[in-house]
DNA sequence: CATTTGACAGGAA
DNA sequence: CTTCCTGCCAAAT
């Protein structure tokens, strides 16, 4: 049996580019609809590029899991604490990938996976 | 086993 | 529209 965490990053890596979802839709189709919180804690232990060549990470098992964390915001289409360089660099890519932004946020309802 | 923490969400002021 | 407060959950210590 996974765990909560090992649910959220293999949902998390599913997203398709140019959709994103919001930490209570990840926390959802976890398994718990009000954990978007524990989906944040979860995130901050994020497998990603960054922490992939982390030993922690490889003991864990965690080490092909590239999460798209950029693809994970707010509920109201902002973005929190993500930032692997900045978050108007991650509006960038987001962008890139066909996200629609409204303003300095994303468009939840045209962006949003699956609705 | 109990306490603390955190990349959240929603309502109220 | 922005800020503060409260509720909720899982993981780490």
């Amino acid at each position: 049996m996974k765990s909560f965490s090992q649910k959220v990053y293999d949902i998390v890596k599913q997203i398709p580019p140019g959709k994103v979802l919001t930490y209570q839709d990840v926390a959802k189709l976890a398994g718990s609809p009000k954990a978007s919180r524990a989906v944040g804690s979860a995130m901050k232990n994020n497998p990603d590029e960054s922490s992939l060549h982390s030993r922690e990470n490889l003991l864990k098992g965690i080490h092909k899991s590239i999460i798209p964390c950029h693809r994970v915001v707010g509920s109201n289409g902002a973005m929190h604490g993500f930032a692997f360089g900045g978050e108007s660099v991650k509006i960038e890519i987001l962008k890139k990938e066909g996200v629609v932004f409204k303003g300095d946020k994303v468009d939840l309802n045209l962006s949003r996976w699956k609705k």
